[in-house]
DNA sequence: GACCGTTTTTATCATTTGTTAATGGAAAGG
DNA sequence: CCTTTCCATTAACAAATGATAAAAACGGTC
């Protein structure tokens, strides 16, 4: 049994061990290499992923080619649900690799399937769902009704560290700034 | 049988007569005038619901007391779905009448019941979800990545007339600006 | 350790957006 | 019908953020 899946799960919402032993069935092991794509806009995706080691982004390119970073995820987190991101299994987003990363993967109907069956894993995709709406209501609050600096103090508080992990196009575009800005608040702030 | 119900369901994805009429049977009406609070923060609700008529928006109060509008919803759209709106069915949003608007109402567990048990409602919920989801994340790319003008040029082009109908204070807060910026793109733009 | 390409910082200037305050007009309620 | 309140606009100024360019720091490689 994978442990720190089963950890990961329960962080979101405790589930029993016989639960977990259904979902435990599905999973399988992927790593990829710093700055690799692993799910990619307008391609086929059917899988959902535990993300066990290293960061990754998701992410859409704008007309002139930049990529925004649309959310940034950390080691024992859960990737955005499969039916969010995708259309008719067409996924709408990018993934990438921004350190060598390893996932836990399953197939996302399987897992459905299971949620159809099971009280407890229903909750637990329920969750994982709301969880995700929440984020984005917060970030989207926060790009609404806070300056640049705020933003920054917040996604701080909430990845500290990633700052030194990551480079920080990423971090400044998911905070809705270029980097020249997160450069001056950087300075600001250490003052 | 609602037809207007009816539409807006097969909206989203098309289900059959029969399909429809579970959904039917758990409906009710509803009214509520022009700025009365139909669902409030931390309070309990356990309805999913459509909009028949009026305009309506989501919002949360930010410490200095002013309303940020997170979504906009006018005549024949469906609200955000309650498993990701609420916490235990306590609201994490506040929603309010921004007209006279009538609304047709369900039971969100007996709405879930039937998700379970009906394959085409299934699908008709998921989408609901990945909607939510995509228009989410097209705010937030707008938020994070387009100026206010652009914003604004945007929001006219998904919600036409809405600036004649409900007060500019709730578009602004939308689109992440003041009303005095939005009044000033208004006249640049009328130019 | 020197070199290359990339990332981050710094500086300057332009633009956008916010703040405060004043005005006029429209809607709501007595 | 009048008053009161709220809302939208305008102006003047301040602050925040973007654009461009150049310098400095960093990371990887040979």
């Amino acid at each position: 049994m994978n442990e720190q899946v089963k950890n990961i799960v329960d962080g979101v919402f405790s589930i029993s061990q016989k639960s977990f032993c259904k979902i435990d069935g599905l999973l399988t092991l992927e790593t990829f290499k710093k700055g690799e794509i692993f799910i990619q806009n307008t391609k086929h995706n059917e899988k959902e992923y535990f993300l066990l080691d290293g960061v990754c982004k998701s992410y859409l390119v704008n007309p002139d080619g930049d990529e925004i970073t649309i959310s940034l995820f950390t080691e024992n987190t859960i990737l955005s649900p499969q039916s969010i991101r995708t259309s008719k299994n067409i996924s709408n987003l990018n993934f990438k690799a921004i350190t060598d990363i390893t996932l836990a993967s399953m197939n996302a109907e399987a897992f459905e399937n299971l949620r159809i069956v099971n009280r407890e894993i229903r909750n637990f995709g329920n969750a994982v769902l709301q969880n995700e709406l929440i984020s984005k209501v917060e970030k989207e609050i926060g790009l609404a009704s806070l300056t640049a600096k705020e933003r920054l103090i917040r996604f701080r508080r909430k990845h500290p560290l990633l700052e030194n992990r990551i480079p920080h196009t990423d971090i400044a575009s998911y905070l809705g700034i270029t980097t020249i800005s997160l450069s001056r608040l950087r300075k600001e702030l250490s003052r």
